[in-house]
DNA sequence: GGAAACAATCTCACTGGTGAGATTTTCTTC
DNA sequence: GAAGAAAATCTCACCAGTGAGATTGTTTCC
């Protein structure tokens, strides 16, 4: 990411230098989280789950039944993903639909007694994946961390908001 | 990410406090580089370009031309993936294949007139988005936030290549 | 209490990307 | 210098996910 060639830009020097900053922050922040999903990925593989499904039962068992609209939300897909992702794990007994009491649009999602025991069964594993690949940071970084990346989170989130 | 209710694992403590502390960095990983990576490809998009493809032009444009082997390790796509994106793009007369002098198995890949100028058009303004996605920290805080997330990537990085 | 705006989900055609295996060329080692 | 391992790319069948629009139900407001 090699900016020194724009000498032709009227921008000031000090803007470059911050853009330059914020492109590096970019390229780390990408290589980082491919990094750790690429090993969330391949730990949940090892249970036929993809990233997504396993956000599914992830959300549910520690929420709780919840509408397909809040999954949907906090999970990040499309509203065409989430029927896709809810009927892959309802046929595979994981998950079921229930109406909910007093809005016959929505629809509620809840584990299934098998699906509440493979969370359970796989879940503790899947955080000691995670813990290795954060295992680099002490503790103080990793709290430096969450409060260097929740700042980045809010920033993009409001620019996104205004269009 | 609620784990106050691992009281029935035989865990301690300090490794619960640890992998709390991990899964929590990881969701905020994962929303950053959402937030930001959301904004990127809205701003791609409005070139009719997806963020991998850009990808590709961005890379040979500061790089100069490079065998598909080497764009694919930078951007992060299958063998499948990078010869689909350069079909892609090489229809749309932005890039062109040409031989390897000295290795006839490789093809390299290099920026045409057009896909030349249109990179130099776009890329200011993207870079100016990503300036602006992570306005909310300081150049220390970017500086902070890069060694930080270099370590994690590091750490995963080996983690993925033992197995 | 009816109309219109809004909300939750689902349908469907499509696309970006994967991964295993095929093909061609190069490197290594005997 | 021949055989086999390794490398670079491509092919192809497949899949997860998208987004526009349809459907059904709810809220708001006159």
């Amino acid at each position: 990411m090699n900016t020194s060639d724009d000498t032709q830009t009227s921008a000031p020097a000090v803007r470059d230098e911050e853009t330059a900053h914020a492109l590096r922050v970019w390229i780390a922040l990408a290589r980082a989280h491919n990094a750790v999903a690429q090993l969330a990925a391949a730990d949940v593989a090892r249970h036929g789950l993809t990233t997504a499904e396993f956000g599914v039962l992830e959300v549910l068992y520690h929420k709780g039944p919840m509408l397909l609209n809040e999954v949907q939300r906090r999970i990040l897909v499309s509203s065409g993903g989430i029927t896709y992702l809810v009927d892959r794990l309802e046929k595979r007994g994981l998950v079921e639909r229930r109406d909910c009491p007093g809005d016959r649009r929505a629809r509620l999602c809840a584990l299934t007694e098998p699906g509440q025991s493979l969370v359970a069964s796989i879940f503790p594993e899947h955080a000691a994946v995670i813990r290795n690949a954060l295992a680099g940071l002490s503790d103080e970084e990793k709290d430096q961390a969450v409060k260097l990346l929740r700042g980045i989170q809010k920033t993009g989130e409001s620019l996104a908001a205004e269009g």
